[in-house]
DNA sequence: ACTGCATGTACCTGTAGCGCT
DNA sequence: CAGCGCTACAGGTACATGCAG
């Protein structure tokens, strides 16, 4: 049914089709307002004729540009990783982008091994997306390469203070010092605060807006944050989850010890609106953060500094 | 992207550095059988001493292979797909190569552009990992172009049959007959199957396993499944959903009802067994799926028929 | 003539810079 | 100056060839 083959056309058999050479059918690509709108039309109809689709790697080596940007997340598996990679991967499309993704498993090696490949992969930009700490010096050795070979870099919030990595205008703190202050309006003044590691900066972050919440380490997993959710002291009246699997782990935890804390996740993802309980955050949408990243990681380094994103407290039943 | 002559060494460095041509160079990095000792040494020291990583841009440009799998997933921001790509990326990156990820929304038009734009874009192989229906003329014409350029295509499950398009051997009409045969010693004999979209091969799949069962179209949404459940006719004993969104929503809307039906769950993702009530799934873990999926992917075209999976029933609180 | 190893050169497909009309 | 073409690349790999033993 489907067969092989005819081969697929070049710039080559459109400039002959067109009876144009091939930096004209070049310019039709990239310039068409330099060219007059005879050749335009008649270039036009033999790349609409031959189905021709210029080759990227040719371009790319040619101009330097693959038009290829390189997504890092922590844990793809993770539902809010999972609704930023979709909402990068939209974004990236609609600037003529394509998005090449690395799944970390919140593993620092594996970063440096990630950043140390990247300058030969040809990639214009990258999108660091995890909270983890990223700041070793192997790693920021590795980082340094990338920038010297010109390559983008954006981080999903200020991992580190480095003018030549940009950083989307996020503060998480501002997100937990909502939920704190929400929370003890509801007269809740010993929230803890679940973390997946503490040594991460979005942990430091998010601690910093909740200075008097109890910080509690509990890795990323739903056993982790029930284990951890168990062993709360008793003056504890209500939770702060950095993630949704932390967060759903905690709960059934608490539940099942009949204990029924108010609790605010820290991430927004629509599986959060939709569990039973559906869970109350503070948090920025996916799309905006995705958008804002990539939006950033194509801009000339230098630009006016972004825009701050404000989290936003949306109220559901478990607060 | 790279600039010259500062920090990025060419081959033409290396050879420069070693005494020796291109060619050489080359070859110390790609069939170093062939080279003597001696000068794969001092190649090797050369190489090292200037950190040269090879352009795969330029590698890609000569050899037509860049090293780089697409992978097109009906929607990253589901569970499931998370749980698949990270699958996906690990096994690639066991075999060197790279993901593009390709979020379709489960729109066929954006199937069709991606699919239309892949054979330019130099990518190896092409992953579809979605359950929608694909044999759209136009769609096919479009596969058929890719495989006109040499790229390998792999579907998740059986689509269409076409021997040039490989297939994960994996046939979910055998998850869904293990649910109906599980509910049936169980007593239960008229259960509801609930799928996203009816036309779907997924869902005319998993229909053909469970022939007795009553088909209900319902959106892949969480709102779709749950409007879909609460107008479940009485005989209705119990469910088989083909996603865990479909299956949360479905189950908290017969919870509100009062209906307690025992519901599995027919894809298997780490939420599934972490969600309160936890699922219980007839299904192919995610790693053993995208490991299958990268194996055939960069496989030559006709080698032997890939192994068959086999979907497991997993009994948690739903059934 | 056959082997083992290295070299030379023609590509792969576009784009930049400059030159021509 | 507008509009287009020529040619030299970009950085590798494929293939044919060269040259010892």
């Amino acid at each position: 049914m489907i067969s092989r083959g005819e081969t697929t056309a070049t710039i080559l058999d459109v400039a002959r089709r067109a009876g144009v050479s091939r930096t004209t059918v070049s310019r039709v690509l990239n310039e068409p307002d330099r060219v007059s709108p005879g050749t335009l039309q008649r270039v036009r109809a033999a790349v609409a004729d031959l189905k021709y689709a210029p080759n990227t790697v040719a371009r790319g080596l040619r101009s330097g540009r693959t038009g290829l940007v390189a997504l890092l997340v922590g844990d793809i598996s993770q539902p809010f990783h999972g609704a930023l990679a979709q909402a990068v991967a939209a974004a990236a499309e609609a600037r003529g982008l394509g998005v090449i993704l690395y799944d970390l498993g919140h593993s620092r090696t594996r970063l440096q091994d990630v950043l140390n490949k990247l300058p030969g992969q040809g990639v214009d930009g990258i999108i660091i997306a995890t909270a983890d700490d990223i700041s070793a010096p192997k790693i920021r050795a590795a980082l340094a390469h990338c920038l010297e070979s010109h390559i983008a870099v954006v981080t999903g919030m200020e991992l580190f203070d480095d003018d030549a990595v940009a950083a989307v205008n996020f503060d998480p703190a501002a997100g937990s010092r909502l939920a704190v202050e929400a929370l003890a309006e509801a007269g809740k003044h010993a929230p803890a605060l679940l973390v997946g590691d503490a040594a991460s900066p979005l942990a430091r972050h998010l601690a910093r807006g909740a200075p008097t919440a109890l910080l509690v380490e509990a890795g990323y997993s739903f056993d982790g944050a029930g284990r951890a959710a168990r062993e709360l002291p008793r003056e504890v009246d209500s939770v702060i989850a950095a993630t949704l699997p932390m967060a759903i782990g905690a709960w059934n935890a608490l539940a099942g010890e009949g204990r029924d804390l108010p609790l605010i996740l820290c991430e927004d993802t629509p599986l959060a609106a939709h569990v039973r309980p559906s869970f109350t955050t503070v948090a920025i949408a996916p799309e905006t953060l995705g958008a804002e990243m990539v939006r950033l990681v194509s801009l000339p380094a230098q630009a006016d500094p972004p825009p701050v994103l404000n989290p936003e407290l949306v109220r559901r039943e478990t607060f």
